[in-house]
DNA sequence: CATGAATGAGTATTCATTCAT
DNA sequence: AATGAATGAATACTCATTCAT
């Protein structure tokens, strides 16, 4: 009996995620330009001719990575908003997002890996600037409630502390002070006041 | 009659710069991974053997790429240790970083592109180590001053805010208010109290 | 739907022959090191990556060559020690010998080239010597059952005339004596006394 | 002072003399494919440009290498001729050669693995022949002289004895009953009959 | 005579991608 | 959907040889 198409849809589903992810250890491990698509392939537990029945090319495969990156922090970031009202959420977003950092290392190496790529971030960097963008935004409508004199600026001086941290984090996640680092951030950024 | 040493020498070294830069040029332009030898040849204006000459390996040449760029840092924060006296060292410090960031885009891209390749990072990563906890103690010794509580979580926050901004900067140099990050960093660390 | 395992099978067994016996003619003719990778692959009538989807370098095409030279020889000695008893093998070995010789000349061309080759005897030499020594044993068996008085020198002897007519012949097929040369060894060696 | 002409004379001689040494010493060592003009040019003390005022190619200096082992084989052969009468020669002649081949192993092995090289006998092949037919003809006279029927194939088959010999040693040094091989190859061919 | 900087064609090898089955 | 054989352009690197000084 042949597979409806219901299952049909359902096995290819699965086999694209198995690529994606496959894919996506690899270049966080090795970075995208020293992966082979025959090793993502193997990874994947699949021969190279139907991995390109899913991707068309290693380029296409790379975009999905990235999105399935993204949409992983995006589902964090949703769900800090979702349970918590504006005001409260600074906290609950540092946390989420350090949390995801230290238990999913991978995760965020590779996104740095990626943007810093010059021949990547030709095609990614307007990706990158919007996601920014967006997450920026988030924290600046706490700062607008916490009643901050210029929260756009502040914003952007927390993104930096963010991102900073992270990139600190990756180099020497032995040593960082993580936590503290947090805290810190939080006494200066989640008072109610400046 | 060949030449003399001294003549040889000179020649060497001239070389030896001008295969360094256009390697630099492209490794910050294009990527590590995606610059050939080849252009990196022409780039310079010589042939392939004689870059072969100079260096016999491109990774070889990336490591002269990685030690002239941080020649280079070192050089500027050098300059303001020798100029100022401790505790007024902070400002100065950090506006030579940032002049550099904005004179030099490419200088830092190179940097970031190299620290955050999993291949290179094997075997560059201890060397960022180390020049990144230098310019952190750097930090240090001024909150010393400064009179800070923990001057060393200090430091830590600092150096993230400083990486941060350099990393927003270069994903969005049209929009990022540097110089106001800048300020804003002194204003936080570079008073005489907390 | 894709192949069987079957007729994969067969497809890589005849295109590595393929590969071999064009490797095998062009290392003959013009030595291991003067012979390009793509040189052998146009032969074989495909293409450079082909090749190296079967022999990962070239050096391990080098020892494929090899074992399929010296299977073709231990096929035609054990021929005649299958036909024929102790005893009366001498002859018949020596004419196989040399018939392969008449009849194939690049093959033992190829074996001296690569034997006296330094670079290569060092990875090949034990198993020339193994070799050697194991057809030189087949000659003492006989040289035994002649009632020789020195079998064992004898045979180094008699294996020295043999070496040295097949490199005498193969640097001057045109002149030199072969059939009187193996009647006299035969005469000397495989007579039933002395 | 300026050197005078036979000043000079000799010093190129000299160089000329260290070149060619070198060469052959690595030639033997690695073959002549897997040499360089440098490492010669290195070996031998002096830059790669004076080398090529010496030889102008690496083929001249494979041909300046070939004379200067023939020129000693040669040297060796003669001593005998000079020394002894017609018919008393050939033990002379086979312990001169024996004694160069153990005391100068990398001698015949550079010989030998030139000869057996496809792209270098095609060039060297003819000079090779004239060789071996000229100290063939040595064996013959003396194999006349000793009474033998049919000296031509005796001498033809001595050779291949010898050769053949030389070519065990070399595979096995340790091992070849040198001394035993020569001592029957005098007993066969020396005697003053048949 | 002497140096070694300079050249560039040539070599082994890799890898994204295609395609017959 | 599935396989892996097949392609060939591209890449890092080598080396005989030349040439300005």
């Amino acid at each position: 009996m042949p597979r409806t198409t219901a299952q049909n849809e359902q096995i290819r589903a699965e086999t694209r995620a198995t690529i994606v992810e496959s894919a996506m250890r690899l270049f966080a491990q090795k970075g995208y330009a020293t992966t082979t698509t025959r090793s993502i392939a193997t990874e994947a537990g699949l021969s190279v001719g139907l991995m390109y029945h899913y991707f068309d090319s290693k380029e296409r495969l790379l975009y999905a990575v990235f999105d399935f990156v993204m949409a992983r922090i995006d589902e964090v970031i949703t769900a800090v908003l979702l349970t918590h009202p504006p005001g409260e959420r600074l906290p609950h977003l540092l946390h989420a997002i350090f949390d995801l950092l230290t238990s999913q290392h991978e995760f965020w190496g590779l996104l740095y890996s990626l943007r810093t790529q010059p021949a990547i971030s030709v095609v990614l960097g307007d990706d990158f600037r919007q996601r920014t963008a967006a997450l920026r935004g988030c924290f600046m409508d706490e700062l607008v409630h916490a009643g901050k004199e210029n929260p756009q600026l502040e914003a952007y001086y927390l993104y930096s502390v963010v991102e900073g941290a992270i990139q600190q984090y990756l180099l020497d996640p032995a040593n960082y002070p993580m936590a503290e680092i947090v805290e810190k951030m939080i006494a200066q950024f989640g008072g109610k006041q400046t």
